[in-house]
DNA sequence: GCAATAACTTACCAAAAAGTAGCATAGTTA
DNA sequence: TAACTATGCTACTTTTTGGTAAGTTATTGC
């Protein structure tokens, strides 16, 4: 399960940190990321257990993502590397 | 400078923590890595200002790699990933 | 009855990443 | 003199990743 190796997990977690988010809002949060990138990664967290996928069965449609507790555990990761790049920012 | 969305960096810089290491060992301790990415790797992680590499001018070569002081900061990031990776094979 | 809505999915194509294999180096050793 | 050494470059091919655009859904509002 490689959560490094791959562009766009970290951010979709990191953005679930601070509790749960509406599909489309949370996607807004990700500048440049596709729709089909979007969907695809999330569905591979919630396969990976890091994320659950709540679908309210209404029209249109609303579907909220939120972090299970395997989720949360990565919070200091997310953190670190959040703060890492923003130190590494100031650097170059 | 994507430390994230890089499958090797990360290793690389991990097995460079307890100090510097010549380039065939180092490449040793990462099963799967081919010449070529790792080559690549190192050339990036270096351009990153993230590891050093020092050239011995002897026959056959004799090269080292060695954390810099940015690369050291890396090492709580770094020792988190390992020891999450390390919790969740357990669980799975 | 037609458009708009949110959240996808799919098919198709382009771009990027990675693997394979061969080549180069130049002293040391057989 | 020929093979061996450790490192890394290059050309070529395959695999993976990602983008774009179109289609789907069922209800609301015009």
């Amino acid at each position: 399960m490689n959560l490094i190796g791959t562009k766009w997990k970290p951010l979709v977690l990191f953005h679930l940190l601070e509790g749960s988010l509406r599909s489309g809002i949370l996607q807004k949060k990700i500048p440049g990321i596709s729709n089909k990138m979007f969907t695809q990664t999330v569905r591979d967290l919630e396969k990976d257990g890091l994320i659950t996928r709540k679908v309210f069965p209404v029209v249109p449609p609303k579907v909220e993502y939120r972090l299970t507790t395997r989720g949360k555990s990565l919070e200091n990761i997310l953190r670190s590397l959040d703060n890492w790049g923003l130190k590494d920012d100031q650097n170059e």
